[in-house]
DNA sequence: TCTGGGGTCCTAGGACCC
DNA sequence: TCTGGGGTCCTAGGACCC
């Protein structure tokens, strides 16, 4: 039987907050999104004072103050560079690693002997914590589905839960336990449909009828069933796939009505993705640009804008999608709305080597590009902008990040100091 | 006053062709 | 006046994830 492990930092924002204040490590604490909207992380502290995921700050508020919860904004640069560091220890166990997201990895241990999994896991968790000091929690199943399921158990667990490990008995009680929204892959709606059939723990999910569960959840939900009952449908993905879309996008500070504004913040958000294009040697040949007003204003009626042009011949060069991302802005925005948020996102991505056609990228572009992404990749803050991000200019739709802690890791001139 | 960002996969339905 | 059906490709939108 296959051993697929799943690695989840636990409250991974707020462990890495803690890593650099140890004062923090009984206390509640909470990471906020970008613009500190809504809570993305928490502590069990946290939790149990009944902040929930995903809420707003500003419902929340009166309860962070009664439990003196500890807020801070996102520090993402942070976040990725310790992730890098935990990546880079798992991949000392196997070389069949899938980084799924910044805080999880999927690893195949197959090649480990049964009887020996759960110590191997459990030295996996201690290394972690002793060379990075995160907590994480380590779920082991026959495929993903299960060591998902049996990674949410760990965290009562102290950190590792072996599902291949228990009898017949225990591995139904476990699903039994497990309410089907918290089956991985199944969301809201497929959970009320779930519901509305009678269905509403991972053990009903996997005794189901599978033409039911094929006619109401299509392929993914049965996948999902099969992947219950112990089949694999999910492989481990080992390389890195190229992005096939990149996104740039921001929700502003405050609202904006210039079109100037807009164009500085597309600039700077096609930098950004063309950025990620030539890191990942691709090139793409659509750019669509959308703007939005406040969804949540109670005033103004929502107005969302976009449109998409696609090039005549793929390209990486920020200047071209600069200038194609200007002309479709000046299409799109209409005079007199207040627009809260802005992206772009490219499509269309081929390899660069794919490149067919007599027109190539203008060579002086693609030299200064490479110039600009060399300069700006060794330092915290890019040193090198296009001006239409207008950089100089005091902008009032930038994030709202009030409370980020240090650079720790990733800025010299924020490396946290130890007084000996 | 204050509500994230980036990504993937799947499907239905329209356009088009023969 | 009669006005098919099957196939492919593409896209928008839904659903879900962290």
């Amino acid at each position: 039987m296959k051993q697929i492990a799943l690695i989840d930092c636990n409250n991974f924002y707020v462990s890495c907050e803690r890593l650099f204040q140890p004062v923090l490590r009984d206390q509640p604490v909470v990471v906020l999104s970008n613009n500190d909207g809504c809570v993305i992380s928490r502590s069990n502290e946290a939790k149990q004072a009944g902040i929930a995921m995903g809420e707003p700050l500003h419902l929340c508020q009166a309860r962070i103050n009664r439990y003196k919860v500890r807020v801070f904004s996102s520090n993402f640069s942070l976040y990725g560079d310790i992730s890098n560091r935990i990546m880079t220890i798992l991949k000392t166990f196997t070389k069949k690693i899938e980084i799924y997201s910044i805080d999880e990895a999927f690893l195949d241990l197959s090649h480990i002997p049964a009887p020996k999994c759960t110590e191997y896991l459990e030295n996996m968790r201690d290394k972690i914590y002793q060379l990075v000091g995160i907590p994480v929690s380590i779920g082991l199943g026959p495929n993903k589905t299960l060591a998902k399921v049996a990674a949410s158990y760990a965290k009562q667990k102290e950190g590792v839960l072996n599902y291949n490990a228990l009898s017949q008995i225990q591995q139904d009680e476990l699903l039994r336990k497990l309410l089907v929204a918290d089956v991985w892959g199944i969301g809201k709606r497929s959970a009320s449909k779930l519901k509305a059939l009678g269905i509403y723990t991972a053990y009903e999910l996997r005794q189901a009828p599978t033409n039911l569960i094929s006619n109401k959840l299509t392929v993914v939900g049965s996948r999902l069933q099969y992947e219950l009952q112990g089949y694999t449908c999910l492989e481990i993905e080992t390389h890195t796939q190229n992005k096939k879309q990149i996104i740039s996008s921001r929700s502003f500070g405050s609202t904006t009505n210039q079109l100037s504004d807009l164009e500085a913040a597309v600039s700077l958000f096609v930098s950004r993705a063309c950025q990620k294009l030539r890191q990942q040697n691709s090139l793409a040949r659509s750019l669509s640009v959308y703007i939005r007003s406040n969804p949540f204003s109670k005033n103004e009626p929502l107005t969302s804008l976009s449109d998409l042009a696609i090039l005549p011949q793929a390209s990486n060069s920020t200047p071209v999608f600069i200038k194609t991302a200007k002309r479709l802005l000046q299409k799109i925005f209409q005079q007199g709305v207040f627009y809260k948020k802005a992206g772009i996102a490219l499509g269309m991505i081929q390899d660069t080597s794919q490149q067919t056609g007599i027109f190539m990228t203008d060579p002086k572009n693609s030299k200064l590009d490479g110039i600009i992404d060399q300069l700006n990749r060794s330092c915290q803050n890019p040193l090198l902008f296009y001006a239409a991000h207008q950089p100089t200019k005091k902008q009032t739709w930038q994030m709202q990040r009030s409370l980020m802690s240090q650079q720790y890791t990733s800025s010299w001139k924020e490396l946290l100091l130890v007084k000996i």
